[in-house]
DNA sequence: CGTAAAGGTATGGTTCTTAGACCATGAACG
DNA sequence: CGTTCATGGTCTAAGAACCATACCTTTACG
């Protein structure tokens, strides 16, 4: 037999740490400009040293995630908005079929989520999905939008109660930050509520096959907005 | 913002090796009574230490995957096919709902990986699925049948070409061990052959359709036949 | 009955991680 | 203007994990 080629890796406990907040920052978790924990609170929150966090801040700074300054009121901040667009529409030309393998996936799993969603949601699970329509429609500027639209995607995973969907959808979340392409934000807002919400009534009203399809137009439409920033 | 409640947690090099070898006995790339590669080799070829191993197989060995012995023609050897099976149903009944969760989603994500299979499977790909039938149909107890299918599923999470449908299939095969109900050998080949024979040959005729179709049938199947398991 | 192939054990060194103390900076405030 | 104090920057000592290597013990087999 094949005798397990692959070597096991173990991760260092301060790569884990840049994964972690790449992902906070991918999913518009922490928004672009904001000021992340102090290093002392921050390290005892995701459990590990301040030495071994310092050393993540060292790499996502070298990487252009954050900036740091000292003194008082200082503290690591997430790069402004067009900096980390600038970045992801890098690595989108750098690998043009990461993002139809991404959709393509996406497009299989979080229709079925949405389906589940219907019949195994509980009252907090509807709760979540408001508050991210919510913060959808309050959104003044894209990466608000984002963070909402991330809230929601992870709220349905949830609801789907199926761990292999969930952690895959998280992972296909994060494994990609997605700039919003310039434009009327208005516009944009409007378009990802009204998709959004008709999945939630959907979800709300144990309609299966509604939710589905219409989470399936999220999707379509979520991979056409990132297609057009590519093109632009 | 919820600041990443969850601490990261960092995997010891040991674990991640049980992890590793576990899957391997999970899936039937080693089977039942087979003897693994001696120690020095077997932790040269995962890139881990000989003593760090050693904690692993300290693991398995207490958990009933392996039985160690000493001396020359000794080893490690994996246990046999009943034991897992008792093992298996043992996880089985301790969580109902977990099957269903895995083949909830293997229902979405399969029949997808063998539509795009159509499309992206290159020549290897197609030797590979060939080799998996025939030992399928070579296959002369539980263990080698297990085998084969695992060596099915896998070639075409290889031939979709999605790092994402292809990681989680992994996952999700390795997640449990499915035990095969007792029962005559013969029909359980028979069967299998004919089911991923028909995915294959739809794959090799790149009917996109008829591929997604038959394998949600084998994955139907399948679940049947675990289901069968349980309640015996 | 000795050889060889395996598992079992021991030693010392390297790297990662931690806890804790202390220094340096700089914005806010009296 | 100078003090305060939250915050990043640095240092040290200890512990834990992992590794490379060498050597001991068991046991099948010629």
């Amino acid at each position: 037999m094949l005798w397990g080629l692959k070597p096991v890796e173990q991760q260092a406990a301060y790569g884990l740490a840049v994964t972690h907040l790449k992902r906070q920052v991918h999913m518009g978790m922490v928004l672009p400009g904001e000021r992340l924990p102090a290093e002392r609170k921050l390290a005892e929150q995701i459990g590990i040293s301040r030495v071994t966090l310092r050393e993540a801040l060292r790499v996502l700074e070298s990487e252009g995630y954050i900036s740091v300054k000292r003194g008082a009121s200082g503290g690591a901040f997430v790069a402004p908005e067009d900096r980390l667009r600038e970045m992801a529409l890098k690595r989108l030309s750098g690998d043009p079929r990461g993002v139809l393998r991404i959709f393509e996936y996406r497009a299989a799993v979080e229709p079925l989520a949405a389906q589940l969603s219907t019949v195994r949601r509980t009252p907090g699970d509807l709760r979540r999905l408001d508050e991210a329509l919510s913060e959808i429609g309050k959104a003044t500027n894209a990466g608000e939008l984002r963070r909402g639209e991330a809230a929601f995607h992870l709220a349905i995973a949830q609801a789907s109660a199926n761990p292999y969907i969930s952690s895959s959808i998280e992972d296909a979340l994060a494994s990609l930050f997605m700039p919003l392409p310039h434009g009327l934000l208005a516009d944009q807002v409007g378009r990802s509520s009204l998709l959004r919400g008709n999945v939630v009534e959907a979800i709300r009203d144990r309609a299966q096959q509604k939710a589905e399809q219409r989470m399936q137009l999220v999707i379509e439409y979520e991979h056409a907005r990132v297609s057009d920033s590519k093109a632009a």
